[in-house]
DNA sequence: ACCTGAACACCGTTCAAGT
DNA sequence: ACCTGAACACCGTTCAAGT
């Protein structure tokens, strides 16, 4: 609050004139910010590639606008975030030849997904030096558990870019029977 | 810290002589917390009903736990509060027959899922008060834009269990094809 | 209508001084 | 070895007083 005051040339107070709280200010922001993304874009000749596409873009979106992101969850209005691909989402459903309830789970599927992944990836970015990945927990863990090649990929870690499209495409073929 | 101070009858100050930092104080309530935490069980008869049990226990614990769930997050140790239940996953991908790299990948998808289902229900349910839901994004949207059916199905909202279970049932379609 | 300074009730934390 | 009070540098916010 002081900060900004300060660099609007005002005494702290004033912004509680104009904006009445912390929390109003940063809403404010928010909306700002949100009406300057960029529509979700799905040029891919199939539903389905479109969806891939539409799920990906928004992991980038966000990838790329983090601070946005984590205002958005800090005031809870991560929905608007993801409103514009869910409706570009909703289409293509309907597109690959779904209706009603049975294409609204098959959206929600998708979406919970893919902004499930965005809030766990965060997540372990955001990890603290001190604090342990399950990468290096598998380690700790002495062998014998599981299956020694399982046990061996597990301590390596994964890539998330690849575990993401990994994942995706699963859901897809279980969402989308052929 | 003051609080905390009060309640063990000792200045604030005191604190810091026995645990440094109020991150350091925390760090050890969470370690305290989640040594309490009760195993992963899985009891039903075949591997894939295993996973589904495991990852239900797994939602159900952290909805059940939600303050430690919180602190973990807060701390950046959210992994250690999944990783018994990753075990015992990673013994039931192997037992319906992956091996290596491919199991990892299969395990690490169900996890990846389940946290990302629990993460975004919670956000969802500590929505700011003024904040939209896109259920209610929805119904400011004007018909149209897709499907009128899909369109209904959208404004009325989900159950999270239901889709939680919609989900995993569906990405398992996939990543264990019969 | 807009801005101000003084002040309040909080934080986490440091540190010299005590026993 | 453990505890203390005083103090620092922060927060968000209220409010009476100014112009």
């Amino acid at each position: 609050m002081r900060k900004v005051a300060t660099m609007a040339g005002v005494a702290p107070t004033s912004v509680y004139w104009h904006f009445g709280s912390r929390e109003a200010l940063l809403g404010e922001v928010l909306t700002v910010l949100i009406e300057d993304l960029p529509e979700p874009q799905a040029r891919s000749r199939t539903p389905r590639k479109r969806m891939v596409e539409l799920a990906t873009g928004l992991r980038d979106q966000v990838a790329a606008t983090q601070p946005v992101q984590e205002l958005a969850l800090e005031l809870g209005r991560a929905a608007e975030l993801s409103f514009p691909t869910q409706v570009a989402l909703a289409r293509e459903v309907a597109a690959s030849g779904l209706r009603g309830d049975d294409a609204a789970m098959v959206v929600r599927a998708i979406l919970f997904t893919v902004g499930g992944f965005i809030l766990l990836t965060d997540n372990f970015e955001q990890r603290v030096p001190g604090s342990e990945t399950t990468q290096e927990l598998w380690h700790t863990q002495g062998g014998g558990a599981v299956d020694a090649g399982l046990q061996r990929a597990m301590e390596r870690g994964v890539d998330t870019d690849v575990l993401f499209a990994f994942t995706l495409d699963k859901l897809l073929d279980g969402l989308l029977p052929a």
